[in-house]
DNA sequence: ACAGTTTCCCGTAAATGC
DNA sequence: TGCATTTACGGGAAACTG
C-alpha cells in the first residue's frame, strides 16, 4: 500500500556518521482536512529492529520530535524539517554489552522511522514511514565500505526496506555493474567511463574472458576480498582513485587527458610503436590512489623502452597540480642535460595542445623575494 | 599557610582546551595516622571565581570524584591522579546567558580545586587546595595566546593564584624577557637564543635603544598589538617560528646552522663583503612561520647583490625538508645553466660541512617505477 | 560589517575490543 | 596476535554572536 507520506531526504545522506550531524526532511503527500492542532512529527532510529539479527544499536542525540508547517516553497503541503540531528551509539542495552553482529559495520543497514498521529472526525489516524536503508559509520575512513553498500543494494533491488539484505548479498553481471560503476565517476567528476576503460576493469575483476557482461560478480570479490596479491578490495583501489580525481585531477580528467584505466599489457601495446616522447597517464594499479605517467624512451637498440614514473598520490599533488608536474618534469641520465621525456599524448597530440589550458601559473609575486617553486625530477642512472 | 597536599599536575597542562581530556594529580604531603576508611577526593572548577568579575564558566563533564590510593612508585604516600577529565562550557547560569569579560579568553585565569574531608580522633578536618592558573581555550588555534599568559604570569609573580593579574600586567624588563624568549627555545627545541638574536628581537620590540636591557616591555606591546604594518603581534610571530622549528628544522636548528633572527640592515651588512655563494637563514618577518635564505649573487658591476626566496612554510616544508631545499635549490637566469646560488654558509663554512648530515636520501625503490622527487627552483629574468 | 571566539568535522593516529 | 572498529584530537574552515 503507498505511503501517504514520504521521507524527502535520506535518500540523500544514506550514510551517516555517528557524531556528525545530519538532516532530513518528511513531506506529507496528502492535503489533511484543516486540523485545529498541531501535527507533532517523531523520528526514531531503527524502530523496526531485524528480528534475531544481532546488530549494533543506535539512538538520536538531539531532539527528535518537531511540528509540521506548511511548506513555503510548495504548494502549501505540510512538512517538517529536522536538522542537526546526531547519532550515538548504546554500548549497552539493558546494562548487557551489545555484540557485534555477523556482517561487517558497512553491510549492516539501518533506517530512520517518522511518526504522527491525528484526529480526523473522531477517528485516530496513525501515520508512519520509513527512509531508505541507512549505513551508520564512525570515522570517514570507512566511506569507502558504505558506499559500495548503497552502490550494491541500488543497483540490485528495488525494495524500500531490507535490512537482511547482505546476509545473502545477489550477483550483479558485470553489464549492470559496469554500468553503476561508470554512472559512480559521470556523477562525482562529471566523466563517466569509457569501453576501453570499463574492459579493463572488468578483466581486473573478472580474468580474461570472451565476454564480461554476462559474467556474475560476487559482493565479495567486489569489495571484501583482497585483489590477489595487494592489501586492498577491487572497490577500495577503485574509490581512492575516484577520491583522487575529485580533489586533484578534475579538470583533467574530464577533459579527456587521462586514458587512466590501462592494463601493463594494453600500455606495452598501445606505446611500442609510438615515437619517443609519446606518454600516457595510468592510475597504479599497486597503489592507492595514485598516478603515473608511462613515456617511450629514445633507445639506443632500437627498441621502444617504457618507463613509468613513480605514482603520485593525493599528498605530492598537494604539493603540486599534476598538470604542471607533467609540463615541467625532467629526467637527469648521468651526464646529460636533464630533459622533460613527455612530448605527445597517446596517440599523438602535442602535450601542450592537450594541457596547456590546464596549467597553473600561481607565480606568487612576492616582493622582496623571488618566488620559488618544485621541479618534479627522476634520475636515471 | 603552607598546604597539606599538592597538586601534581596542573603546573603541566596550564592550557586546556574544551572538549579536549586531561590528567591532573594530587599527592598528600603529610602522612595521615592510619583511617579506617577511603579518602575520597573532589575536583571542582573554578570554586573560588573572583568575585564581581565576568568570566566564561566551565564544568567537569566527567566524573569528579576518587578515592585516594597508596602511590605505588614513591614512600608510599596517598595520591590519587584523575583521568580523562574533560571541560565544557556553561552558557547560560540559572537561565541567563553568560556574557563575556573584559579580558580576551587567553587572559582569562582558571583553576581546578581539589577538596577533601577525613575525620581523626573525632576531630573532622577538611583539605583544601588549588592548582596554578590555567587557560581554558575552545581551538588549537588559541594556543599562542594562551601560552602568552602563561609565560607572562610566571614572569612576573609568584602567586600561586592571581585570577585578576590580566586586569592589569605588570610590564616586564628587556632583561627578564630576553632570558624566558631564550629558555622557551632551549625547553622545546633544544638550543636557546643567542646575544645577537635576542639583540634583533630586542630591536624589533622597543626599536633602536642603546641599552635593552632595562627597557620596560607591555604586555600589550609584547602580545595584543599588532607590529606596525603587519597583522600579527611580535609573540603571535615568534611563536610561528618556534612550531616551525619543532615540526620541520628541529636537527638544523640546534646544529646552530640558523642564524634566524637578523634584521634586514644587519643582513646587509654581513653579507655585502662576502663572495658570492655566500648565505644565511632567516625567518621571515613579514610571513608567519616562513624561513628564507639570503645570498650574496655574483655581480657585473662589482657590487654586492643580495637575494632572498620567498620564504617556506611549514606547508611546502613537508613536500620537501629544508635541508634538501638547500642542497637542491637552483637558480635558473635566461640562458644560463641552472645553479644552485648556495654555497657557503655565512660567515664561510662549505655548505655541505654544514648540512650534510642532515640531507634525507629518502629515494623509495619503487620497482618498476623510477623514483622521482621535487627541486626547489626559483626564475630570475 | 567585523573581529574574537566557538563549533564543525575531515583525516590521521592511537586506542580499544574481539 | 592481528584485524576491525572506534576514539582522540590537530588543524583549517565555517558558523556564531555580540
Amino acid at each position: 500500500e503507498k505511503q501517504p507520506w514520504m521521507p524527502t531526504h535520506p535518500q540523500k545522506p544514506l550514510i551517516i556518521k555517528t557524531g556528525v550531524q545530519f538532516t532530513t526532511k518528511v513531506r506529507l503527500l496528502v492535503k489533511l482536512p484543516e486540523v485545529d492542532y498541531q501535527l507533532k512529527v517523531k523520528t526514531i532510529f531503527d524502530k523496526h529492529l531485524p528480528p534475531g539479527r544481532v546488530h549494533r544499536q543506535f539512538f538520536i542525540l538531539t531532539s527528535t520530535t518537531k511540528v509540521m508547517d506548511v511548506e513555503e516553497s510548495s504548494n502549501g503541503c505540510l512538512s517538517v524539517e529536522f536538522r542537526h540531528l546526531q547519532l550515538k551509539e548504546k554500548k549497552y542495552v539493558n546494562g548487557i554489552k551489545v555484540n557485534e553482529g555477523p556482517l561487517s559495520v558497512t553491510e549492516e543497514l539501518h533506517s530512520l522511522s517518522f511518526e504522527a498521529q491525528f484526529n480526523i472526525q473522531g477517528i485516530n489516524i496513525d501515520l508512519e514511514t520509513c527512509s531508505f536503508p541507512l549505513v551508520v559509520i564512525s570515522n570517514v575512513s570507512q566511506l569507502t565500505g558504505g558506499w559500495a553498500s548503497i552502490m550494491w543494494y541500488n543497483m540490485l533491488t528495488d525494495e524500500p526496506r531490507n535490512p537482511d539484505f547482505f546476509a545473502s548479498p545477489p550477483r550483479a553481471s558485470w553489464g549492470q555493474l559496469s554500468e553503476v560503476l561508470s554512472w559512480q565517476f559521470s556523477t562525482f567528476t562529471g566523466r563517466g567511463l569509457n569501453r576501453e576503460q570499463l574492459c579493463m576493469l572488468g578483466e581486473k575483476l573478472m580474468g580474461q574472458q570472451a565476454s564480461h557482461n554476462e559474467c556474475q560478480v560476487s559482493w565479495s570479490k567486489f569489495c571484501k576480498e583482497n585483489i590477489p596479491g595487494k592489501p586492498f578490495s577491487f572497490w577500495m583501489w577503485l574509490d581512492f582513485i575516484l577520491e583522487l580525481i575529485k580533489k586533484h585531477l578534475l579538470p583533467i580528467w574530464n577533459d579527456n587527458c587521462i586514458m587512466g584505466f590501462v592494463s601493463k599489457e594494453t600500455e606495452r601495446a598501445c606505446l611500442k610503436d609510438k615515437e619517443p616522447g609519446t606518454f600516457l597517464l595510468r592510475f597504479s594499479e599497486s597503489h592507492l590512489g595514485g598516478i603515473t605517467f608511462t613515456w617511450v624512451k629514445q633507445s639506443d637498440s632500437g627498441e621502444a623502452k617504457l618507463i613509468s614514473v613513480e605514482p603520485y598520490t593525493k599528498s605530492r599533488l598537494s604539493a603540486l597540480p599534476f598538470a604542471n608536474i607533467i609540463r615541467d618534469y625532467k629526467v637527469i641520465a648521468d651526464g646529460e642535460v636533464p630533459e622533460n621525456p613527455l612530448k605527445f599524448l597517446y596517440p599523438g597530440i602535442p602535450k601542450d595542445e592537450s594541457f596547456r589550458r590546464h596549467y597553473n601559473s600561481q607565480q606568487s609575486k612576492v616582493f622582496p623575494y623571488i618566488s620559488s617553486t618544485w621541479i618534479p625530477i627522476s634520475t636515471l642512472q
